[in-house]
DNA sequence: CCTATGTCAGCACGACTGATATTC
DNA sequence: CGAATATCAGTCGTGCTGACATAG
């Protein structure tokens, strides 16, 4: 593929996804748990992990994870407990509430960004499913 | 497409844009140019545009736009100029310093997409090239 | 008089850097 | 002792709501 086409590419996929961040925004301005929680809530779902981790995973600084995670700790979603191995470590893993409330704002979510994905036509909805591995592949990419 | 399917779709369509999200955010921590600031330039680099229909492109409120506007302008970026036919009416528009800073800022970004796209294969490539329509239609039912 | 447009003032939230235990 | 881990303190940027001036 030629420079110039890259370039058209990624200026027109930049567009989108700029549109689509806004889009993040009003989704999560909705409900009670703001963008970080929700993530740091899905990312401990299957197993507790360290602070220094979900960090890392939420594109946060350790001091920005901490302060989520007390202000979750706070609402009774989540429990920070010691690493038997490490006792600098602290892991953090969700209540039974924290799970509730992380499923009941997925489902919420889910069903606004269905209802969108119904409007569309069935070519289109394929397009989209078509591209998610590759957006998934380049998301890794960019993360470097 | 059975509901169950468009859930599904709907979860993995948003698990890619939530990581998305960060990317645009290591993206333009990288500049100078907040992505207000920057969505603001490409929007009134075809012709100048009210604050009020600044805001409403942006995702952001009237107030909101009125201040990172006042901020470029502090930085020589844009102008404010009154609406001949309505005197509550302000019109922005960029000043060629901002003209050059846009064009250095796309152009440093869009290089950074290009890379990463360059990775990866041709078909993902055009994957992601046949979806952005279907993203875009996407987006305006969202924001409608 | 009521509405529309933009700005100002004050507040909230989330991120950051730098400093500080504590443990390896 | 130096490195790693998490937390605390203070600051900054960006968004918001509510109040306000001006113009239609």
């Amino acid at each position: 593929m030629k420079d110039v086409e890259l370039h058209d590419l990624a200026s027109r996929y930049r567009d989108i996804l700029r549109q689509a961040v806004f889009l993040v925004r009003s989704f999560d301005a909705d409900g009670e748990l703001s963008t970080s929680q929700v993530s740091i809530l899905n990312m401990i779902s299957e197993e507790p992990q360290r602070v220094g981790i979900i960090a890392r995973n939420a594109g946060i600084r350790v001091p920005s994870a901490t302060e989520q995670i007390i202000k979750l700790e706070g609402l009774g979603l989540v429990e920070r407990i010691p690493d038997g191995s490490d006792a600098r470590v602290v892991l953090v893993r969700p209540t039974d509430a924290g799970r509730r409330r992380l499923a009941e704002a997925n489902a919420q979510r889910n069903a606004r960004m269905a209802k969108a994905l119904k409007t569309l036509g069935t070519e289109e909805r394929l397009a989209i499913a078509n591209a998610i591995p590759a957006i998934a592949k380049l998301n890794d990419v960019l993360a470097g």
